[in-house]
DNA sequence: CCAGACGTTGTT
DNA sequence: GTCTGG
DNA sequence: CCAGACGTTGTT
DNA sequence: GTCTGG
């Protein structure tokens, strides 16, 4: 359930500079982050950043793409390949297109033509994933991802455009690749026997190679070697606060803080 | 042929 | 009408 | 967000 | 757009 980020890339910026990050890693946001703020102005920037946003309401979230990787743009959350046709499936599909398996991306129709053309990176400060209190998952904790040292997130990520023919518009969708959960995410999704995930993190330095264009399937193996679990002792994992619903702290600066829900045996 | 799918996540 | 799962 | 469910029974 | 199941 990859599905609830944290956006924030001001306070990225300022994790970034705080824990002295290498210079082109803060450069890379700050650069950005200053021509958007002169192109589209500081309100458009502040109606894009979220402490929490959730996949389903497909907002729009960063992106950095292959195709314009000197600017900062903001993709609805959830892809919809090219070729969809009504706006009926585009949601369906939206929907189930949240994350795409980077084992796979390759080799699905839904995946498959953004995943040789249509890369990006998806900055974040964290993201959440819910721990099951109960076998059942009547009870849900969150918890917060983030680096363990506050620096951003690079993720692995693929975009779209697709034409609202109804409308005439264009609308630019991004996803989020996943790959095999490491231990601590494991120990968070705690339930029974399966394949446990986590969303694909890029170290910065591996950031440009993911956003280079590919010739052939040799370039392919190099991506996919990409798309590896995140080293467990790189991530912090804490319980916050209730995300969603009416006792939801939602998109607030609360969401992200830690949050004593007073139970033992939590990971 | 041609309608229907095309996906993810520990499948409540 | 309201809750929930995806 | 928003489509779909909304329930019971001694056992699918 | 392209593949698959019937």
């Amino acid at each position: 359930m990859c599905y609830d980020v944290e956006t924030q890339l001001r306070r990225q910026l300022k994790k970034a500079v705080e824990v002295g990050a290498p210079s082109e890693e803060i450069d890379f946001l700050e650069h950005k982050i200053k021509q958007f703020v002169s192109d589209f102005g500081e309100d458009e920037l502040s109606k894009n950043e979220h402490h929490w946003t959730m996949g389903f309401q497909h907002q729009k979230i960063p992106v950095i793409t292959d195709e314009d990787p000197d600017n900062l743009q903001f993709f609805h959350w959830g892809l919809i390949p090219f070729w969809v046709k009504d706006k009926v499936t585009a949601r369906k599909i939206a929907n189930n297109c949240l994350n795409a398996r980077s084992e796979t991306m390759f080799d699905k129709p839904s995946f498959r033509a953004a995943a040789k053309e249509r890369r990006c990176v998806i900055p974040l400060s964290g993201y959440y994933e819910h721990h099951w209190v109960d076998s059942k998952g009547k009870n849900k904790v969150p918890y917060f991802i983030k680096h363990k040292n506050g620096s951003p997130l690079f993720m692995a990520g693929l975009w779209e455009t697709w034409l609202n023919k109804e409308k005439g518009e264009e609308v630019q969708t991004c996803t989020i690749a996943t790959t095999k959960a490491n231990n601590s995410l494991s120990r968070v999704h705690n339930r029974k026997l399966g394949d446990p995930r986590m969303l694909v993190i890029l170290p910065f330095e591996n950031v440009s190679d993911w956003l280079s264009p590919i010739e052939g399937n040799a370039d392919i193996e190099l991506l996919e070697a990409l798309c590896i679990p995140y080293p467990d002792e790189l991530l912090e994992l804490y319980p916050v606060a209730q995300l969603r619903g009416k006792l939801g702290v939602g998109d607030m600066a609360q969401a992200s803080e830690p949050f004593d829900y007073g139970l033992i045996g939590l990971p």
